[in-house]
RNA sequence: GGGCGCGUAGCUCAGCGGGAGAGCACUGCCUUGACAUGGCAGGGGCCACAGGUUCAAUCCCUGUCGCGCCCACCA
């Protein structure tokens, strides 16, 4: 006997490890099915389980439980991304807490504690995984730091430097000051700041009292400043260009020169220049062959090593001494000493409060440096290519379609990738110097020494570089390296590419234009056929959650409390095409009550003896109610599977929540109820029941493997592996569906016109039908016994006579449905509410009256609507008439 | 500055050329043997605004306003 309310904490944990005992979750290379591949897109080994987890990965495990259940061989490919610059955090971090440092342990050392961490850390959110019931092919579990896929990123590094696509630069870079590391442009995030915008004069030289002001957000930097750049056409400035300006402080000349970078509607039309920590002035200084002093170190503090030579005194103007002591001083204390010292000096025109965006490091959190330096790089215009045009020819296609422009926005105008970073975890470039800084780029030491042995014609002591891969160059071989590239593996040949890629639209630049580009590389092919993007998990007003805002909702959390499959359902149900999914507690609560509703469902049957019986055969249902919920169960089935098949988890779980609680439990069963004793009702019922079970797993894959296993419909934990459901003949199915369509509106009719007229809920009534056809009475008769119980009928017949006084009325189809209840109805309240239908379907009438007459209608409307109007006309005319005899009767 | 998306019931959203829908919330009634995590019934909407196309517009087009996001810029 199922327990009256259902338990997720206790049933969930040990179905999940039945499955995974059971080995349910593994793809079989040998097996004759059409493979089905979806990548995991590795999660931070550091991460633990969030709300945009639980719905990329319900979204994920939805599609490879229903695609699995219609036998293909499905691969859900499992796995953890190494996350340098997370990770390495979360392990200094650690460290510092144990008194120590990462410098102070050394690189060897701290490489050895990361690996340790993530030895008895790093499964946390596999374990997460479990709980919301994914079903990964855990054996396949890969990292991508491991042995295997280490050697993918180093062949690929090595053909993509022998191809020429990979090369060191010395540009500026974004520089994370605290990270004390080069990020890419995708790392940077505009932060709105509320600053001070400086005028700053700078006398002209050789002419005494002459000032050019320049307006910066800026500063500090004036000290690596080497030039003042004026529009061309601006006529403030013009007789200035080709003079020179005097650097305050430093004491340094600038040339001014005429540049259309400048703009005279910015600032006061003259901009510095500092082509070492700005990505614009580096532009400008390159065009005119400006030096490029950099007089910020790596942990933005002063230094003047590359500018101390052109230190000048000049009189109450320029100070070596002050400008000395910056050295070594923070950038935002040197900014204050700045404006402090031009204040002094009368240099500072004005300040004025400025609120501009400043570009942070969204790891570290603190504003980004342009910094010079030496750096890897990858030619990403040309591995864009490739990539762009799959997207174009439609070999992989987005949904919904409208992120393709975001995707072919971004790589039609891709810069280059700096794939260098100055960390210790992570995939250490291979690339070895020789003594006079020749680089050997090589997939192991080995074969770096030999190479240099042939350059240098003996052995010499190689140092490798010291910097590691940005995580996304190794996360983006992920589709292939995972399954045993460069090897030719089976899995390799069978599951690539993978069918579909689920995530969300902020890794569309990151990691899937990464895995296009180098999927189109590296395999000539693309790496997915289709992308699924999904929105963002926000809270129920809409705010993006975030730890600041408090606004949080831990998936664990709701899966405590309301189990897994809840979770998972209300997430299918919000999530929408193109939408973020506002999630809420009380969504999960309400879904937990879809969950309950079922299992009470199940539990009624189980208490009616309804059981699976493997002889019966649907198609041969003779019963007018066997063959209606069969027709229904079969829309259901339609319904949801295209649901699935266009990616539309909303539409997938309210076809099912329509047709379990609307269609099965709150008519069919009260109609089975006085029917039990019938043996196709309750054969019908059974498969009824392990049909939808079959239906909801994909989305509810627990609590309907209970009540599959309880029911012994399969051997235990056996449901994720049945077949997905299939509609099944049913005949006469239009017959069927109009007759239960009748008895639900009768039923629904007379219910609606007891209340009104505030007849006591157990009173029993007569139902006396006028006008009646003798097929309706007999319609009528067949379905007494529900009539009896769900309308409190005391009686099914032919009204004879006259209709009695204090009668209510109500019209259905050609019948009047009388309900002689004189005494007992209010009168009033039903003249009112009779007068009210007339009203409600006269206007309606004129309305459609009003557009027959309109004789354009009737000329280019198609037939069929013209028809379809017409009838609805004559129907609705026929009950207004009924209406009005009814309210005539009523005096 | 460029682009994308969204404004429909109190809330969250579906619908998208011919009769305005769902869930939750709300109101009233009902502890009937599956389920009160329930049942039955009910109220509630110039479908943001203004034009246009059309026989017909919540739906298509244009514009306006409002909200959100992405990219670029950021003196």
């Amino acid at each position: 006997m199922l327990d009256k309310t259902y338990d997720p904490s206790e049933i969930e944990p040990r179905l999940y490890e039945g499955w995974e005992r059971a080995g349910a979750f593994a793809c079989d290379p040998n097996s004759n099915a059409a493979p089905y591949t979806i990548m995991i897109p590795p999660p931070n080994v550091t991460g633990s389980l969030h709300m945009g987890h639980a719905l990329t990965f319900t979204v994920q495990d939805t599609l490879i439980r229903w695609q699995r259940m219609k036998g293909r061989d499905v691969l859900w490919q499992p796995g953890t991304d190494h996350a340098g610059i997370a990770t390495q955090m979360v392990v200094e971090r650690l460290l510092e807490e144990q008194g120590t440092s990462r410098r102070a342990l050394g690189r060897e050392e701290f490489v050895e504690r990361v690996w340790q961490w993530k030895a008895e850390s790093g499964g946390t959110i596999t374990q997460q995984l479990r709980r919301l019931g994914a079903s990964l092919d855990w054996p396949r579990e890969r990292f991508t730091m491991d042995d295997g896929l280490s050697v993918a990123v180093r062949k690929v590094f090595v053909d993509l430097y022998r191809e020429g696509l990979i090369y060191r630069d010395r540009r500026l870079v974004n520089w994370d000051p605290k990270l004390q590391t080069a990020i890419s442009d995708l790392e940077v995030e505009n932060l709105e700041v509320k600053g001070s915008l400086w005028h700053i004069r700078y006398p002209i030289e050789g002419e005494p009292g002459r000032l050019i002001t320049v307006a910066t957000t800026r500063p500090e930097t004036m000290l690596g400043d080497t030039a003042v750049a004026v529009h061309p056409d601006d006529a403030r400035y013009r007789d200035l260009v080709g003079r020179n300006a005097i650097l305050p402080l430093v004491g340094r000349r600038l040339p001014i020169v005429a540049d259309e970078y400048s703009d005279p509607e910015k600032g006061t039309g003259a901009v510095k220049i500092t082509p070492a920590h700005d990505f614009n002035d580096f532009i400008v200084g390159q065009r005119h062959r400006l030096p490029m002093p950099s007089i910020l170190d790596r942990q933005a503090r002063v230094v003047l090593a590359e500018i101390d030579d052109s230190l000048t005194m000049v009189d109450g103007v320029a100070d070596p001494a002050f400008v000395r002591s910056l050295e070594g001083q923070d950038r935002n204390a040197v900014r204050r000493a700045i404006a402090a010292e031009l204040e002094r000096l009368g240099l500072l025109e004005k300040t004025e409060p400025y609120t501009h965006q400043v570009p942070h490091g969204d790891r570290g959190g603190v504003p980004i440096e342009p910094l010079l330096t030496t750096q890897w790089y990858c030619n990403a215009e040309v591995l864009a290519k490739p990539a762009i045009e799959a997207v174009e020819t439609g070999r992989t296609v987005f949904v919904p379609k409208q992120w393709e422009n975001t995707f072919f926005a971004w790589m039609r105008d891709i810069q280059p990738w700096c794939i260098s970073r100055q960390l210790w975890w992570g995939h250490r470039i291979p690339a070895w110097y020789g003594p006079d800084g020749r680089v050997f780029v090589a997939a192991s030491e080995d074969e770096a020494k030999a190479e240099a042995r042939a350059h240098y014609g003996r052995d010499e002591a190689l140092t490798q570089d010291e910097d590691v891969l940005d995580t996304w160059f190794s996360s983006g071989l992920w589709p292939f390296s995972t399954l045993g590239w460069p090897e030719k593996t089976k899995e390799l040949a069978r599951y690539y590419p993978g069918d579909v890629l689920v995530t969300g639209f902020d890794i569309i630049f990151f990691w899937v234009a990464r895995m296009m580009m180098q999927g189109m590389h590296f395999m000539g092919d693309v790496p997915f056929r289709t992308v699924y993007i999904h929105g963002l998990v926000r809270d129920e007003r809409g705010q993006k959650m975030s730890k600041s805002k408090g606004n949080i909702i831990d998936p664990l959390e709701l899966i405590g409390k309301y189990g897994a499959d809840a979770l998972r359902f209300a997430i299918c149900a919000l999530t929408g095409p193109g939408r973020d999914v506002k999630l809420s507690a009380s969504r999960v609560e309400s879904y937990r009550r879809f969950v309950t509703k079922l299992w009470n469902a199940a539990r009624f049957c189980e208490m009616n003896g309804i059981r699976p019986d493997d002889t019966f055969d649907p198609s041969r249902a003779t019963l007018p109610l066997t063959r209606w919920i069969l027709d229904a169960l079969n829309r259901a089935i339609t319904e949801a599977d295209a649901a699935l098949e266009a990616y539309r988890f909303d539409e997938y779980a309210a076809a099912c929540y329509r047709f379990v609680w609307d269609t099965f439990c709150d008519w069919f069963v009260e109609f089975a109820k006085p029917a039990l004793d019938n043996a196709e009702v309750k054969q019908t019922a059974a498969y009824v029941l392990g049909t939808v079970l079959r239906l909801m797993h994909p989305a509810m894959p627990f609590v309907t493997e209970e009540l599959w296993d309880r029911f012994g419909f399969g051997a235990p934990c056996s449901l994720i592996r049945a077949p997905w459901p299939e509609p099944v003949a049913v005949a006469d199915a239009e017959a069927a569906r109009a007759e239960l369509d009748w008895v639900v509106r009768l039923i629904s009719e007379v219910r609606s016109v007891r209340t009104e007229t505030h007849v006591p809920p157990g009173t029993p009534t007569p139902i006396l039908l006028r006008d009646a056809t003798a097929e309706t009475l007999e319609r009528g008769g067949r379905w007494i016994e529900a009539i009896r119980r769900l309308a409190r009928a005391s009686e099914f017949a032919p009204l004879a006579g006259e209709v009695p006084k204090g009668a209510a009325q109500l019209v259905l189809d050609e019948a009047t449905v009388v309900l002689p209840l004189a005494g007992i109805v209010d009168v009033g309240s039903e003249r009112t509410r009779l007068t009210r239908e007339r009203d409600k379907a006269s206007g309606e009438a004129r309305k459609i009256a009003q557009k027959l007459d309109n004789a354009d209608f009737v000329r280019r409307a198609p037939e069929e609507v013209v028809e379809e109007n017409r009838d609805r006309l004559a129907a609705m005319q026929a009950d207004i008439a009924r209406l009005e005899a009814a309210l005539l009767r009523i005096g």
